[in-house]
DNA sequence: TTGTATGCGTTATCAC
DNA sequence: GTGATAACGCATACAA
């Protein structure tokens, strides 16, 4: 700043009027300023400005993992961001509480203008309220935490997993079953509470099978599920509550010579566009990931913090052919 | 700092050494300094440190949008990054030129520590030198560009097409295709022009159709195969150029009748989780996405910068069943 | 309309 | 082994 000031012969505090318009500036010294700006390829210092001003232009995500669901919550984070001139620095920690910790200090330590966290298994908010300063706002998303401490924006996971038994039972099916996994996360245990209470409400005999969190888990119970119908259980649909485990129990059922959708019925979790691509297309659940996204930016943005709300966006029940309906996805030469 | 100090009752420089571990502090006044720390919850600001020191810990990561693709070479410039303590900003411009830039220059003026770019159509690698000062590394990635400037790490898309024209032609198909989109963009050129290199030196027909890179280009292309062969030309095997195509198109071929890797053969880039739930299995050409990322990063901490040096990762050709092999996917329990 | 001077929270230089 | 203090590059209060 200074060797632009000396070269339009000015002092900096003008030359950072031009830059900021935050003061009358005659519209010759503007212009040789912007000249001298240009002339020597003056790039402004944001980490003094953010030093000086105290207002950071960055927001931190924190993503369990890069599963197309929370890099689509990215996207939607990324366009809510855009036009206000903020970026955001994102980091992963998988289902670990300590590196979320570790995270969370570093992002303090960057003073950044706030801070988007899909709280993981062992998250103590408390902690976190207790690190973070007051003035440095946080959202959660995709998972509910005790205490209400921050504002979160989640799926409606619950009525999501009712209106898939629902569905279920209309095809008439009355033996059904929810691949679930084990961890302790506001989501997948809505998703099975759901799923249960509907199914019982409905008189309906229900199974769940616990598992890992991934394909590999998928695959094992899928194996299960083989398994038990060779003994006489004939568990008629499914529902994977993730997509990784979606895949790895439709790989077993693929192999072992199963039609999906008519020896089995299968509904999975976070439809994307590989799921239409199947034969049949598959039946999911739609959460509004990058709607969870630009909601978390909102909130953020907000000046009232409405404390320990919980925004649950409603999903959409994407029906194909995997559930055992005559597939409707129609597609035409346009 | 100056809050520390006073409680441990030493002055500010001792506080900073004390952090740093940059002198010898004797252990009684450490312990007092740490205790200090620990009662008033202090946390280093990271911004005045970067300004004073102007060495930033924060890399900048640019893609072109969400794809699986660059969220799996994300993972890798994370995993890559860790341990040196380095976090990353990123950002995603589409197929956008001035987006690029102008990306590029917030990413200068907060002085990251360096930069991870793939350049997209219309990039300007003179004025990208001209912007980024001296000692900001740039390394690019997925797609190579002239005049060059910077190093590049990319895929070896030629012998990865050319190895697929030869597997269909062990096949025994003599009619094949590519579905290709129009953008000046190397990754996509070098497919397409390996394909048909390769096709030639055969002596195969070989059909470039050329369409947009997302699933209605697909969907799109594939309508045109299925015109084609009603006029009696039979295209046997089809290579399709990113994912997205790939899923359009292959919506299309189920939706019609047509069962993969019978009535059609089909190949795609980049293999992920869900080719393997698919009905075939897709054999799928497989780019070392998180490879690409950590050499990102390898190359972006080396001292002696290789300008304009390429390095492309080898790919690996995953086989399954749509291209007309017998699905050699196997999944026991275990 | 423009300039001078102070301080943001660190690190680093110099002195003790 | 420790402390005072000058910068880092900017924004801004206060003068002129």
């Amino acid at each position: 700043m200074k060797d632009v000031a000396r070269a339009a012969g000015v002092s900096v505090a003008t030359v950072s009027h031009v830059l900021n318009g935050t003061r009358n500036v005659s519209h010759a010294t503007r212009e040789r300023v912007e000249e001298a700006i240009r002339s020597t390829g003056y790039s402004r210092n944001e980490i003094a400005r953010e030093l000086k001003t105290g207002a950071s232009d960055l927001v931190g995500v924190h993503i369990v993992d890069y599963n197309p669901f929370y890099t689509d919550v990215l996207r939607g984070i990324e366009r809510a961001l855009e036009g206000a001139g903020i970026r955001f620095v994102v980091a992963s920690t998988g289902e670990n509480w300590r590196r979320q910790l570790e995270l969370l200090e570093a992002m303090v330590a960057r003073r950044m203008r706030g801070l988007i966290l899909a709280p993981v298994d062992g998250f103590d908010a408390e902690r976190v309220a207790q690190i973070v300063p007051p003035d440095t706002r946080v959202v959660l998303y995709d998972r509910e935490v005790q205490p209400p401490l921050f504002p979160s924006i989640t799926s409606d996971n619950l009525s999501a997993a009712r209106e898939i038994v629902d569905h279920f039972a209309g095809h008439g099916y009355r033996n059904i079953g929810i691949i679930a996994s084990g961890e302790h996360i506001s989501s997948m245990q809505h998703r099975r509470a759901g799923f249960v209470q509907r199914a019982r409400e409905l008189g309906l005999n229900v199974y769940v099978i616990e598992t890992e969190s991934n394909e590999e888990g998928g695959r094992h119970a899928a194996y299960q599920v083989l398994e038990s119908r060779r003994n006489g259980t004939a568990l008629e649909a499914l529902l994977v509550t993730n997509n990784l485990m979606l895949t790895g129990a439709l790989s077993v059922f693929q192999s072992a010579g199963w039609k999906i959708g008519a020896d089995i019925a299968v509904a999975g979790f976070d439809h994307h566009f590989w799921c239409d691509a199947m034969a049949p297309p598959l039946t999911m659940v739609k959460q509004r990931a990058e709607l969870m996204g630009e909601r978390c930016v909102e909130w953020l943005m907000k000046s009232d913090i409405g404390v320990g709300v919980i925004e649950r966006l409603p999903t959409e029940l994407v029906i194909r052919g995997s559930c055992g309906c005559q597939s409707p996805l129609q597609l035409n030469p346009s």
